[in-house]
RNA sequence: GCGCCCUUCGUCUAGCGGUCCAGGACGCCGCCCUUUCACGGCGGAAACAGGGGUUCGAUUCCCCUAGGGCGCGCCA
């Protein structure tokens, strides 16, 4: 009666694992385990230009690296393009599908001429019904589907509701390329019944394509998938998410220092929700996903939520796994193989003490591991290329207007800069870390604020670094 | 252009006809804690796109408008 949960993550392989496919992955993923179900990985690799070894891997490694588990092999469409063809050709002997022998040009001017008369199908059928012996020698005739012409055409999405589509809009599709490949349309479907996929959970923008799908499946006589098509991330302003909003690779956000913890909980309160609640174990995630609960309008990428849910996976990870975690993520951070040269037991053992520390001012890992350094930087500390940069022109006048004393500093060496400072500090009656934070901010535009002795690692005190390695150690 | 979808604080959202002069979270502002920053605690500003219906009663149901998104390939 019920009938056992297979989902499936469908990615195409022509770029890294963007944010979108990864949140469809987590949701198809969440929803199998939540019912005792599986979830299966489909490589649809049948656009042998775009498709590159390449981007198999970042998928791969995007889903591994966010702890989605995918069960059994992965699936490579374009290895089952034979099957593809011999269902487009069974369609075809059945009288449900014919072939076309139309031009590109010849489509293009239908396509224009439908545009013009406000008509939403494009491809008027011409070669639906004519003679065989019509056929023009010479030309590599593709095979379309004999879509209803009349009618409504009706899915039952179970994010979406209800969608209904007059038959008259939509045309008859490709299913077989004239080289005899396979289209993506014919793919899926046939893919998705053999794989016996109960649940379709993609991209709302999808839907369209759901319809048309759904006449391949009646042309076939085979069940529809239960489908659920989930609503698109948008950029913050609202507009398609594009790289510089955060349509970023995976493991561009690993390299930002995100837990995948992180990434998963803000992820899958993009779009869905259980009550108030705003922090979820994977187990309780698990437990309370489903269907019923995803909204239908799109969300918003908003990195300050990820990244204030990251710090407080960081704060609750316990300290030898984070550092752990950050000696993992070393590979992929800039400057990060500095600390794995000196990575020692010892250290690590200091770094671990210092962590309840560290821990509480970080939002992410590379900001745990920037604010590490007091601890193993090598000694004296050398003011680095760009703390030299940052220390000329405006930064000195900005400098001067935050410390006056700074007015009778000529040669900015670390230790009249401490003096005056020190000055301002006692004329001012103000703590000295009081000043060295929007010090800190004119030089390096920070928002967030560093602790003290990141200031003072600017500035070239090595004795009271030393200090404060020894107290956190 | 045609088709489909969407519209609650800046953002993510709760709300499934009366419990809502709308709740939570992030962000923002203020106070407390604190020899810095952060963490933590307390408090605050902040939203039902507009217009028609339906109903005793609409944030919740229907229609229209406006705005936004997606689709319309021999791409997936």
């Amino acid at each position: 009666m019920n009938d056992p949960v297979v989902t499936r993550f469908a990615p195409s392989p022509t770029g890294f694992l963007h944010i979108g496919g990864a949140r469809t992955a987590l949701f198809n993923w969440l929803y199998a385990r939540r019912y005792g179900g599986r979830m299966l990985l489909r490589i649809e690799d049948t656009d042998r230009e775009r498709s590159t070894a390449a981007a198999i891997n970042a998928i791969i490694d995007g889903l591994t690296w966010l702890g989605l588990t995918w069960d059994g092999d992965i699936v490579f469409q374009f290895s089952r393009a034979a099957r593809h063809r011999e269902i487009a050709e069974k369609l075809l002997a059945e009288g449900k599908a014919y072939y076309c022998y139309a031009s590109p040009e010849e489509l293009a001017a239908m396509r224009e001429e439908a545009r013009r008369a406000g008509r939403s199908k494009l491809y008027d059928g011409r070669w639906r019904d004519r003679n065989p012996s019509e056929t023009p020698p010479g030309v590599r005739p593709v095979i379309r589907l004999k879509a209803p012409l009349t009618g409504e055409t009706v899915i039952e999405d179970r994010v979406q509701g209800r969608v209904v589509w007059q038959n008259s809009d939509l045309d008859d599709l490709v299913l077989l390329r004239s080289d005899g490949t396979p289209t993506y349309m014919l793919a899926v479907v046939v893919d998705d019944h053999d794989m016996n996929v109960s649940h379709i959970i993609r991209g709302d923008d999808h839907l369209t394509n759901g319809a048309r799908q759904k006449h391949i499946y009646d042309a076939l006589g085979w069940n529809v998938p239960t489908m659920a098509h989930i609503p698109l991330i948008h950029g913050p302003d609202g507009s398609k998410l594009s790289k510089r909003h955060g349509a970023l690779g995976v493991d561009a956000y690993r390299a930002m220092g995100y837990l995948p913890v992180a990434l998963r909980n803000y992820l899958v309160r993009l779009g869905w929700s259980h009550g108030d609640q705003e922090i979820f174990s994977t187990e309780e995630m698990i437990a309370a996903f489903d269907l019923p609960q995803i909204g239908r309008s799109p969300a918003r990428f908003d990195f300050a939520k990820l990244e204030s849910l990251n710090g407080h996976y960081i704060r609750s990870t316990d300290d030898a796994d984070l550092v752990a975690s950050l000696e993992t993520l070393l590979p992929h951070i800039a400057g990060g193989d500095e600390l794995t040269k000196v990575m020692t037991p010892t250290l690590r053992s200091q770094l671990i003490a210092a962590m309840p520390n560290l821990k509480e001012r970080a939002k992410t890992l590379v900001e745990l591991f920037e604010n590490s350094k007091f601890i193993w930087a090598k000694r004296p500390l050398a003011l680095d290329e760009k703390a030299k940069g940052v220390l000329n022109g405006e930064a000195r006048a900005l400098l001067r207007s935050i410390v006056p004393e700074l007015e009778a500093v000529s040669d900015w060496s670390a230790s009249a800069i401490e003096a005056a400072v020190r000055a301002f500090a006692e004329r001012s009656a103000l703590k000295l870390g009081a000043i060295a934070q929007p010090m800190r901010a004119a030089l390096t535009g920070r928002t967030t604020s560093p602790p003290i002795f990141d200031v003072l690692a600017v500035l070239h005190r090595d004795e009271s670094l030393a200090r404060l390695r020894d107290q956190a150690a």
